[in-house]
DNA sequence: CACAATTAAGTTGTGCACAACTAAGTTGGA
DNA sequence: TCCAACTTAGTTGTGCACAACTTAATTGTG
């Protein structure tokens, strides 16, 4: 018989989560100022450089989002003038999202991030890869548990 | 002379975060569906379970959120009924926020919540607690970091 | 073939986050 | 005393997230 956990802001891991989460966006920010793209938008353009001209729906299956966050926001990066939309022709349903030219270039402005964002987290590569195994174990596990509760 | 970290998604541990970050809310979004709270709304209302009757200012120091926004998320839960906003008589700026008694009774219905989540979780108490030290460090070192790159 | 069910993308509306700004009150010197 | 600097909230505008919905195309089944 444990104690029940307490409603103590400080006490539950959310909150840090919450926090931190918040606290890597906004200094992505700052990083990010340079190339003109928010956080979520890098995200996309990291998809895309490691796997180009993929439609929107494989996109968001990569980044858990809808087409209701990416629509608008592959939209930006359009009129930006990084990615490209083309309807397939066999299937008249699904879009591809192909970088272009000034879309892969981006990458070369991009290659010093992950470094910049490793030394502001003062972590080790072991204790980055150790806290990223157990923030991808934790998600699982609390995904697993919501569709339990409410499956949609 | 360590390895340059890559531009793989994968490997990002502000990825991880991020979704970690975005499940446990979607999460509570369940949960809270009940309370008719959303998480924020219900980190405010922790606060001031712990604490009652302080100005917007300390909320936001404890949250890390600006007025921007705090004081629509605070009209909010005003219209619903559960805090109550005066501004003090010797100070004109300030505001101080507090339950209403229909706030302090909600409390009863929180306060199984943070058992739910830990259980969603599957950690036990101490990894619990590891995790939540280590975020907090963390989001620390970042903050530090951010600060010094971009003094705001 | 016909057509209901499914699928992909986009749209609409709500509520954060946050930057940049405004309004109003307070304080601390010169 | 006066007023410039500061402080507290609030407002405005942009961009996610996400639910709920729409539109249009495709698929499966009788």
């Amino acid at each position: 018989m444990t104690e029940p956990l307490s409603l103590r802001l400080d006490d539950q891991l959310c909150f840090g989560l919450y926090a931190a989460s918040r606290a890597v966006t906004s200094l992505y920010r700052v990083v990010l100022a340079d190339l003109d793209l928010t956080y979520p938008q890098y995200l996309v353009m990291l998809a895309l450089w490691e796997r180009d001209d993929r439609p929107v729906k494989e996109l968001g299956a990569e980044l858990n989002l809808d087409s209701g966050t990416l629509s608008p926001l592959l939209k930006r990066l359009q009129a930006a003038g990084l990615v490209c939309r083309t309807r397939r022709s066999d299937d008249e349903r699904s879009v591809r999202i192909g970088l272009t030219e000034s879309g892969k270039a981006l990458r070369e402005k991009a290659a010093g991030i992950p470094d910049v964002i490793g030394e502001a987290m003062g972590l080790d590569e072991a204790a980055l890869g150790r806290m990223r195994a157990e923030l991808d174990r934790l998600a699982e596990s609390v995904n697993a548990y919501r569709e339990a509760l409410s499956p949609s």
